[in-house]
Parts: structure tokens; sequence; C-alpha cells
RNA sequence: GGCCCGUUGGUCAAGCGGUUAAGACACGGCCCUUUCACGGCUGUAACAUGGGUUCGAUUCCCGUACGGGUCACCA
């Protein structure tokens, strides 16, 4: 067989050089050590946790070692790309942090390793394919999608290993005259690598999270071109992650069983092989098995569904995190206050096996994280949120800023600030009750208590309560009262004698607590207060007494 | 079915040949406390299994079981 000529009838218009494309695409001069890695997503407008696992962990190993990150989209598979997926891809990583040094924008491509959209890059992968051709190394392939998923009936039926190789592999060693007779008819080809490999050798290779593994070879013969001229996944990764200088690939660790094709193809090539990180795939319980987060079955996998549940990009971020670095946690104990980017990443400290997504961890993580945020974040970050997914809760917090602001400052100062809210979406059953338009009567007295004593109490609070007094005077007061009615002022003293009490101070909190927050359970009384203001305190304690 | 990976409390996980086998979340109890939240203390609970190697295995090796992944002109 002529190899030299076939590849000149299957790729006619090649014109570029490996000499050309070696010095457009330089090595990159970095410092030792520095770390080269990409994100590679296809855009199919479903942005992932899977997404932000492997974003974070390339992100941090880049940017942690003075290196680069860059973002080419893998947008290969025509069939399945959705419009707009891109921007909501570039959108998506930005917020949650996730940014890059250079690759696709929603601008345009830039950086020199350009263009970032494999799809413009067809030119390029041509010229390995043709020289793959040209050594014997690759081959087309004519056979019908039919054809091969009879192949696979019959192989299912004998017992064989599925898949193109071997005896299978029947174009593998047509001569030329088939090939041309083919070509002459128009019929669709796809390229084949033509694989030495056999399954009885193994393969040693150690990656950076999974540590020494011993492989099988492959056997198969990939399609490396679709009949469209684009590349498959694997062919565009060899290619492009050699011309981008990829030092470090992560993905998830699905990709583990088509490794040993990779480096087959990464040493047919001649390309230097880059380090591998496979990441342990996120799981969820399904009943009372594991199993791996899937795109089509879990809507809890889509990053959009915890952006509508009002978890703070900073909240997930974080909680991946701790699932990707166990130490962060203590980490993040030690250094309350300083950014995740001086965290010391580790891809050593990575767990080789997946883990289950645990959302109770991911909301306590959130509590922590909002918690430590300023009022002004807070207020910040829930308008955004509502602007979007509550409008009416939007309106009433944007129409006093300052107001709204005083209300998420309630104990957020000191050593441990309230953790009361750790999603967004859990700020309007926090705040409703200093609006009026959202406020009521949540909750309901006590039984044991008469309305006549309870309005007694409300009308004598509204007689003593005065807006200047601090926060000691004004608890002094429920205490007189508390005394005047006949309830217990001092807990202990009505610990050792309960029976000649009516009640005690809480009991006083409470009767004012339901008047004015509606509810059995609030945040510090006087503070609430404060931020209602004298009127709205008074209003609310009278129009009770009318109820009652 | 072939190939590959994984397995420490309910969950996330430290540990890398000798430990009373950390810590966090969740759960229970107690304390603090005018409610709630916070905080403090405390409790229940784990090395899948059988063989080796070794003076000694959670840690190393082999098998078994279980779980997961993958076997497309998808990535």
């Amino acid at each position: 067989m002529d190899f030299k000529y076939l590849a000149n009838i299957l790729f006619p218009n090649v014109t570029l050089t490996e000499e050309e494309l070696e010095q457009k695409y330089p090595p990159r001069a970095l410092k030792e050590g520095a770390i080269v890695s990409r994100m590679a997503p296809s855009p199919t407008g479903f942005v992932h946790l899977g997404n932000l696992v492997q974003g974070i962990t390339s992100e941090r190993l880049c940017h942690q070692s003075n290196g680069t990150l860059f973002l080419r989209v893998e947008d290969t598979d025509q069939k399945r790309e959705v419009e707009g997926a891109v921007e909501t891809l570039i959108d998506t990583l930005k917020y949650y942090d996730i940014n890059f040094d250079e690759g696709a924008t929603i601008d345009g491509d830039f950086g020199v390793y350009a263009p970032y959209r494999q799809r413009q890059r067809k030119d390029i992968y041509h010229v390995y394919a043709k020289r793959l051709v040209e050594q014997g190394m690759a081959y087309p392939c004519f056979c019908t999608e039919d054809e091969l998923s009879e192949m696979r009936t019959q192989q299912e039926a004998l017992k064989e290993n599925f898949g193109y190789y071997g005896k299978w592999a029947t174009w593998r060693d047509k001569t030329i005259e088939e090939i041309e007779n083919e070509l002459s008819n128009g019929k669709p080809w796809v390229l084949r690598f033509r694989s030495n490999g056999s399954l009885s050798n193994k393969i040693k290779f150690t990656d950076c999270i999974k540590g020494n593994l011993e492989l099988t070879e492959n056997d198969i013969d990939h399609v490396l071109l679709k009949s469209d001229g684009i590349p498959t996944y694997h062919f565009a990764h060899a290619v492009d992650d050699h011309l981008m200088r990829t030092t470090h690939v992560v993905r998830g660790d699905e990709w583990l069983s088509t490794l040993p094709f990779h480096i087959q193809l990464f040493n047919a090539l001649g390309f230097k092989l880059p380090k591998y990180l496979h990441i342990g795939p996120l799981m969820k319980m399904d009943g009372d098995s594991k199993r791996k987060l899937s795109k089509r079955k879990d809507p809890e996998l889509a990053l959009s569904f915890y952006k509508r549940d009002g978890y703070p990009a900073q909240s997930l971020y974080e909680y991946m995190l701790t699932i990707l670095n166990s130490n962060y946690e203590d980490w993040r104990r030690a250094n309350p206050l300083t950014s995740p980017s001086e965290f010391k990443f580790s891809y050593k400290k990575m767990n080789p096996a997946g883990s289950l997504f645990d959302s109770a961890k991911l909301l306590d993580v959130s509590k922590n994280v909002v918690s430590r945020m300023s009022a002004e974040q807070v207020y910040t970050q829930a308008c955004e949120w509502a602007a979007e997914y509550d409008v009416e809760l939007y309106d009433a917090m944007s129409k006093d800023a300052e107001y709204t602001k005083s209300i998420f400052a309630i104990g957020r100062s000191g050593k441990n600030p309230r953790k009361d809210i750790a999603l967004w979406s859990e700020v309007r059953g926090y705040i409703d009750l200093f609006f009026d338009e959202f406020f009521e009567i949540k909750d309901s007295y006590d039984e044991r208590f008469s309305k006549t004593d309870i309005k007694v109490t409300l009308e004598e609070f509204v007689k003593t309560y005065s807006f200047d007094d601090d926060s000691n005077a004004w608890f002094e007061k429920i205490k007189d009262i508390a005394d005047m009615l006949g309830y217990a002022s001092d807990m202990k003293a009505y610990k050792q004698n309960p029976e000649i009490y009516k009640g005690n101070v809480s009991d006083i909190s409470m009767f004012i607590r339901i008047a004015v927050t509606g509810k059995l359970s609030s945040p510090d009384m006087y503070s609430v207060m404060r931020v209602l203001g004298y009127d709205k305190v008074v209003s609310r304690v009278n129009e009770m007494i009318n109820k009652l």
C-alpha cells in the first residue's frame, strides 16, 4: 500500500505543515513548576457540578503555580450543541469565580494559541491526520451505522469483546483500489487509528490522583475524524493539548478507560504526554445504593439548580473545596476571614474514590459562609437573587436599603454571629416581619395564658416602652412588668418555686414577641425593636391588644 | 460479558507497618439563655471479607464480595 498516495487523495487540501504549527504555537515560557491546564467543556447548555469540580481543581493548580488556565470549547458535536450554550458556560464559570487567562470569551478568542474553539481548528487536525495516514497509522473506514450495530449484535451473540478491532476491523487492510472505489462513489468515511495494541499487554501509568495504575493496552481502532472531518474528543485532545502546551489534564475518571488509547495516540503523534488528574465522580444516594450523579436524571447536578435555590456562589465553591481537599475545613476554621485563594490546594490531597454529594453539609457550609459576610454583602447578594427569583421581596428590600441592611446587621457583629440564613431563598422568611406588607401573626399564644393576662401585659408594655432605653433599661422594664403581674423576673427563683408564679419573664417576652414579630422565635427582641422603630412596635402591640 | 477504578462511623474524611483510629456534618444528652440562632461540653457510631507477608497489619500482596465507571462518527 502506498500510504503517501492514500494520504494525498484523502487530504488533498492540507497545506500547513507541522513545523509551521510548532512555530506558531511555541512552548510556553513559564517558570519551573508552573502548571498549564484548561477547561474543555462541550457547549451542551448544561453547566453542572462536575464542571465546577474540575474547574476549581484546574484553576487552583494553575493560578497557585503562576501558570496559565485557558478555556477551550469542545464544540465537535454539532448535533448536541445548544444555541447560546457557550455564553451560558462562560457566564456561569465567572459567577463561580473561575477566571481564565486566555481562551474563548463572549467577545471572541484571546491568546496566542487561538482559536480555542475546536470546530475552527479543523485544518490543524488534518495536518496530523494526514501524517498518520502517510505513516500507515490511520486509515479510512466506510462502514455505515447499520453495519456497525450489526457487528455489535454479532459480537454479543458470539460473546466476544465489543468494538472495531482485529478481524472486526473490516477496513483496516483493504486495498487502495477498494478505497478509491468507495471514494469515487462519494461514500462518507471516517478516519480510524490503526491500533497495534493487544489486550494481553499491560501498561504502567501514574495518575496524579489515582496513583500507580496497571492498564490494558487498547486494541480498538478508534475514530479520529468523523465523516464531517471534525475530530473526535480523543484526537482533538491529543493535538490541542500538545499545541496549547497543556501540562496537566484534569478530567473525570470516566476517561480512565480510554486513557490507554490516548497514550497510544500521543506516542504515535510523537507528542509528550501531559500529566493526568482523574477525578472520581460525584455520587448520590438512589434508594439503598450510590450512583453517579446523572445529567439526565438528577436536576441537582445542574448549577442553575443551586442558583435558583439561592445558594451563594461562594457556598458551593467552598463546599466543593471541602470535598476536593478535606483539610480545607480546618484551614477555614483557622482563617475565617481569608479568601479561599490563600488556601494551599494540593492534588495529593484528592480522594481517588467518588464522593457522595451531601446537601446537609452544603447547607452547613453555606450557613457559615453567609455568617461571615457583612450586612452590606448580605444585602447586595440577597437583592441580586431576589431580583431574579422573588421580585416582591426585591421591591421590599430595595425600597429602603439602609433599613434592610439594618435588619441584616442584627446579631452579625461580634465573634459568634447569628447563623439564620444559609440560602437567599430563606431571607424572606427571616425578614418578613420587618415589612408591613409581609407581616402576619404566624404563631399562637400558649393556652396556659388567658387573653386577659396577655392583654394586661401588652398594655403595660406600651405604657412603659421608651425608644431611648438601652437594652438593659429595656429589659429591666420587662422584668418590672413581670414582677408587677405575678410572673417571676428571676429564672432561678422561678425554677425553685414555679407554683407560686403565673409564669416567668420569658412568658412576658413571648407575649410581646408574638405581637411584634408574629412568631415564637426571633432574633433578640431589643434589636428587632430598634430596627422596627417606635411607631411600628407600638402600633403592632396595640393591634394585638385590640384583637384579644 | 471484557477491561479499569474504588471500599475507614449514616455522610465527608485524617491516617501511609506499632495510634486510646483525628476532625467536620447529621443525630442524642447537658450547659449557657427572655424565644430562636450562636457558643461550650458530652454521647452513640467505622477500618467490607478470606488468605498471606511480618514480631506486629486499617496501612503491603493475592483472592472474594459489594459499589462505581467504561466498552459511540458524545464528550
